[in-house]
DNA sequence: CTCAAAATGATAGACGTCTATCAGAAAATG
DNA sequence: CATTTTCTGATAGACGTCTATCATTTTGAG
């Protein structure tokens, strides 16, 4: 009734302890037949090794580094608030997780880190990826070293690390599109406003986007906002003086809060009737927006599910199992005012250990 | 560098491993000055217990059981398969887990089951409740024995169980609410129908459908179908010949086929447009009927995402610790066609233990 | 049949913790 | 001061596995 031990699998097996440890760890030298009978006895038993065992006596912990882009942008202090939280919990599991600040936007800085973690006994790298030979060189010179390498929320090239965590960006588009289209259901006018569409990920949701947007409704020239504020100010004000019936906007990047400038113009004059407003990640200032409805729908990545996942995927990794085809997509949450998640905790300080 | 044990801290307040342990257990009999020198010393080195040696050398495993309706519906089915993944993903980690099938809508002979689970040295169980006396006497039984008792999907009276893990049903029925609001921007006509408003969640599920719904949007009186398909195909077909111009329909229960006989017919004939749809539970036909255009929102409750946090919830209840106040509420997740997640897997075997 | 090569068995020490026991030291009591 | 009582230290064996070593048996080739 208890869960057999490799002990009970060499009894099974009719071969001694030593044999049957030959065999779960191929270290050789066995002879067919007994391995053979080994796995037989394995199977038969439905023997699971116990990894937490096996862990303390190899004396393994699994340590793993996050580089977070040191932004203002409360998205990445989300983010960087899950990780230190999914430290803490698996603190006890043997598992050492650091945060290392890395300079935004900055592909030499990041590099630069990524380097210095060559020789710091890593077995697994999570980074916010940009694109460029030295960062691919820093990560190639990492793997090679048997370090996995993950990118999340932004991707490198798909052969250059071993798994990306991240946001499904045309799925995203494309479920904004649905909620604008299920509000204009007689046709009408939206207007999306993107950072850039030179970056992939918003040239992505904008896709998504007109996929899925109804064949009646009228879709405006994406504005390229380049994320500030005032630029996003004055697209919407401009817009809605070009198009009083304006139905919707789909606000595909940042700069949310020349956004939430302009709409709660709109709120105060009464001439137009305020559009329905979808944006994404629902960081602190969104949460209010969303809650004062001054805006109607989130369309959110999950930050702590990512790295939740990360974890999840870098220790599936270092103990040699695959990971599924579509593990590290994520499902692009939908969040109305009604239907939000709880504020992400700050410290849930757990009782003294047992 | 490497993690403090409890060896270190001993050294570190100058005592014996004896003493030390004596204070991180608490056995007594120790000065209160050393227990002083031990927690600074277990502060200082910031020290936390490996809890993977701890329950190696206790002997301890974490036995769990989910009791889960053996119901034909789909819903309780994906239930059970995502238990059947979890089991196998933990049992690595001295994690076993057992299922075990009851009868469905059928007080008694949960009881029975339950009251059959007290001498098998259970730490957890899990169950669909169902509200009566003898249930609500085996689960104090069992409480008494020290198993902790979790509710899922359907709770018991609070103070009867240790957790609850289920679905928000109000914040589901204003998600609910609110994309019917969006579809009918000048007002319309919709209909609710529930399965029976005597059921808790239904009920529930309704007061916030009518929440948050828009002022002028009519709501028809709800229809009660008690879950029968013929029952809501027949109340879509009269309710769409009084009103023609229906906007929207909110399925509250089940009996889902029905609603979809009825609303191909609609799609084949062309005298109507098509209400929007939305409902309840990403089951398989629901997924289809999603994919194929039929209908046009589903809340979802994560079943998978549920048995993963009943499991992390007894986990940390066996571990002594206190869960935060909304541990167990489940927000309802919304999906259109764009963003479903993917079907849950069936065997995704991983390669041979390593 | 002989001898080397291959396969197997036996076992010890480690990992970090728990539990238990026993002896000895320090403190409190009269 | 002698005697309890309370506290402390030391240590051993266990948990299930890993790694390593050495001795022994079996096998296969010549």
């Amino acid at each position: 009734m208890v869960k057999p031990t490799l002990m009970d699998v060499a009894a099974a097996a009719g071969v001694s302890y030593a044999t049957a440890d030959r065999v779960l760890n191929r270290r050789g030298g066995v002879a067919e037949k007994s391995v053979l009978r080994v796995l037989a006895a394995i199977e038969q038993l439905g023997y699971t090794r116990d990894v937490t065992a096996a862990n303390l006596a190899r004396g393994r912990s699994y340590n793993y580094a996050f580089l977070i882009p040191a932004q203002a942008g409360a998205f990445f202090g989300e983010m960087r608030a899950a990780v230190k939280a999914e430290a803490k919990a698996r603190a006890s599991q043997r598992i050492n997780i650091t945060i290392e600040e890395v300079p935004a936007f900055n592909s030499d800085g990041l590099a630069e880190v990524l380097e210095s973690c060559i020789d710091r006994d890593l077995s697994g790298i999570c980074l916010v990826a940009i694109n460029s030979p030295r960062v691919r060189k820093a990560i190639q010179a990492l793997r090679s070293k048997g370090v996995f390498v993950l990118t999340l929320v932004a991707d490198t090239q798909s052969d250059s690390r071993d798994a990306y965590i991240g946001l499904d960006n045309l799925a995203a588009g494309r479920t904004a599109g649905r909620v604008l289209s299920l509000a204009s259901r007689d046709g009408g006018v939206v207007l999306p406003i993107a950072g850039s569409l030179d970056a992939a990920d918003h040239a992505l949701r904008f896709k998504g986007f007109k996929q899925a947007i109804a064949f009646d409704v009228t879709v405006l020239p994406v504005i390229e906002s380049y994320d500030r504020p005032e630029n996003v100010a004055e697209a919407v004000r401009s817009t809605l003086e070009a198009h009083p019936n304006l139905i919707g906007i789909y606000s595909i990047g940042s700069g949310q809060n020349g956004l939430f400038t302009a709409l709660s113009e709109v709120q105060k004059s009464a001439t137009y009737q305020r559009p329905v407003v979808v944006l994404h990640d629902l960081v602190g200032s969104v949460r209010t927006a969303l809650t004062i409805g001054l805006v109607d729908a989130v369309i959110d990545q999950k930050p702590d599910q990512q790295i939740a996942r990360a974890l999840d995927a870098m220790k599936a990794l270092s103990d040699g199992e695959t990971l599924p085809a579509d593990f590290g997509t994520i499902v692009p949450s939908l969040y109305f005012q009604d239907n939000m998640p709880p504020a992400p905790a700050d410290g849930p300080e757990k009782g003294p250990s047992l």
